[in-house]
DNA sequence: AGCGGATTTTT
DNA sequence: AAAATCCGC
């Protein structure tokens, strides 16, 4: 039995639940280090938000790592030259980590392993950020899937391995490795502190997600079917999205806990398939992600190789991102984000159609707003479901598809609850003409206090005319390039 | 190789 | 009511 091990914490598995590495360390070794090592040199930082929410869940798991025993070392630098000081200062042979698919993280990761090799120490690396591995689902002539519902097939018929318990008690040596402060990997903002509203929303950590876990299953599970499209909703959605992109809940844990409502309660089967199948998603877009590499800067589909965005005007992409546009259902939704961090995921394909298709922006402007803004930043949803909803993603949604978000507004925000929460200068307007403040008649813009062009702004563009060009420019794609 | 099938819809 | 798309078997 080795000694000591160093096990090596990423930002996708920060928790001690179903947490295959450190489980297995804890079984194996005598002594345990656990090590998170900050390295900024990777292809791929993380967002603005997401960094708040990375401070906060190491803050955490720090916290539940020493309760348990073993309490969390934190360096910066690069990862192998902070491994390398951390072996020697440990004496440790062995090596835990679990798997990071983050395509910058795999390069890293496979360095580690050819060092690892080449100085004798054992390097033992486990799944857990994810159901599946992503390269074990292949279709039957051995690639990767394109489609989502014959990939979901395949992943059921599998079936997703059982989550494994937390470790009981941790033992870590007497000499441990001196720590830095959290502070010094300087994931705060240094000047404005805009994480006011973020931190109002959101509680980051293990338990957090659990607790939230427990009060959707209380409060959402039954009507998820129908209630996930209803952005004004609190418990429409499961709102899991960053616990699981920091691994704070694991989404073994979460599909098998699902599964057993399915069995017990026949009322809330349906909610549990349809959440389950969500999952499926996320386990889709990793299953892309890990196929492509490049998929955050390159169109999967060839014929978009050339594809004639517009480029961005500065004020009419800054309208889009600040909330400005004079289409109230969007503007609620980007102000949510920027707000919040989290946009209602109804409202991100709204707001994403409409950058993509009436604003003809290219859809990399709009992945990257939402990679630096989005506390559920995801190296591999972020750019999957940009790429779905532009046209040129897998499976994706046919370019013809594109949301009016007047009707998507009135038809799923009827009552302007969402509106009114984020857009409060449309409060007073009645339902009726809240979609479309600009056409409503000048008396009850008056008792509402609106004066469209002055206190809220006219549409930035007109949609027939959008709708038009973006039509004829997704029709004249040329088939042969790339 | 032809057919069944498909998250998020449109006018 | 129609579907301008195209994967997977």
């Amino acid at each position: 039995m080795p000694a000591t091990a160093l096990y090596l914490v990423t930002a996708q598995s920060l928790r001690l639940d179903d947490n295959p590495a450190l489980s297995a360390a804890a079984r194996e070794a005598a002594h345990i280090v656990p090590a998170y090592i900050h390295d900024d040199s990777r292809p791929r930082r993380l967002g603005g938000a997401a960094k708040w929410w990375l401070h906060h869940a190491l803050a955490d798991h720090a916290r539940d790592l020493a309760r348990a025993g073993a309490p969390l070392v934190l360096r910066q630098g690069r990862l192998l030259e902070e491994v390398e000081k951390l072996v020697a200062e440990t004496g440790a042979r062995t090596l835990y980590l679990q798997h990071d698919p983050t395509p910058g993280m795999q390069a890293m990761e496979d360095a580690l392993h050819r060092w690892a090799e080449e100085n004798g120490i054992v390097c033992r690396r486990f799944g857990g950020h994810l159901l599946f591995d992503p390269v074990e689902i292949r279709t039957g002539t051995g690639r990767p899937y394109s489609v989502f519902t014959p990939f979901w097939r395949a992943c059921l018929e599998l079936g997703p391995r059982a989550p494994i318990p937390t470790p009981e008690k941790l033992s870590a040596p007497n000499d441990m490795p001196a720590t830095l402060p959290l502070e010094a990997l300087g994931l705060l903002p240094k000047g404005v502190d805009w994480t006011g509203g973020i931190a109002a929303t959101w509680e980051p950590g293990e338990a957090a997600a659990h607790k939230r876990l427990d009060h959707f299953i209380e409060a959402g599970l039954k009507g998820y079917g129908h209630d996930r499209d209803y952005p004004a909703l609190e418990d429409g959605t499961t709102a899991l999205s960053p616990y699981l992109r920091f691994g704070n809940i694991s989404p073994r844990r979460l599909f098998a806990r699902l599964a057993d409502i399915a069995a017990m309660e026949p009322a809330l089967a349906q909610g549990a398939a349809h959440v389950q199948r969500e999952l499926g998603w996320r386990e889709f877009c990793w299953h892309l992600a890990v196929a492509r590499p490049d998929l955050a800067t390159r169109p999967i589909r060839d014929d978009f190789t050339t594809f004639p965005w517009q480029e961005p005007d500065t004020s009419d992409l800054k309208r889009w991102q600040t909330g400005q546009t004079g289409f109230p259902i969007i503007d609620a939704g980007m102000r949510q984000l920027w707000q919040t961090g989290w946009m209602h995921n109804r409202v991100r394909m709204i707001v994403a159609s409409f950058l993509a298709k009436d604003m003809l922006t290219d859809w990399r402007h709009g992945e990257a707003w939402f990679w630096d803004t989005l506390v559920d930043a995801d190296a591999a949803s972020n750019p999957a479901n940009w790429q779905w909803v532009a046209g040129c993603g897998a499976d994706a949604a046919p370019f013809f598809r594109i949301f009016n978000p007047t009707l998507q507004s009135a038809k799923f925000d009827g009552a302007g609850n969402y509106i009114r929460r984020f857009v409060p200068e449309l409060a007073a307007l009645p339902d009726a003409h809240i979609h479309e403040p600009h056409k409503a008649p000048s008396a009850v813009l008056r008792m509402a206090g609106v004066t469209p062009g002055i206190t809220y702004p006219l549409p930035m563009l007109d949609r027939t005319m959008a709708r038009e060009r973006a039509l004829a420019a997704y029709q004249a794609r040329d088939p042969l390039a790339g």
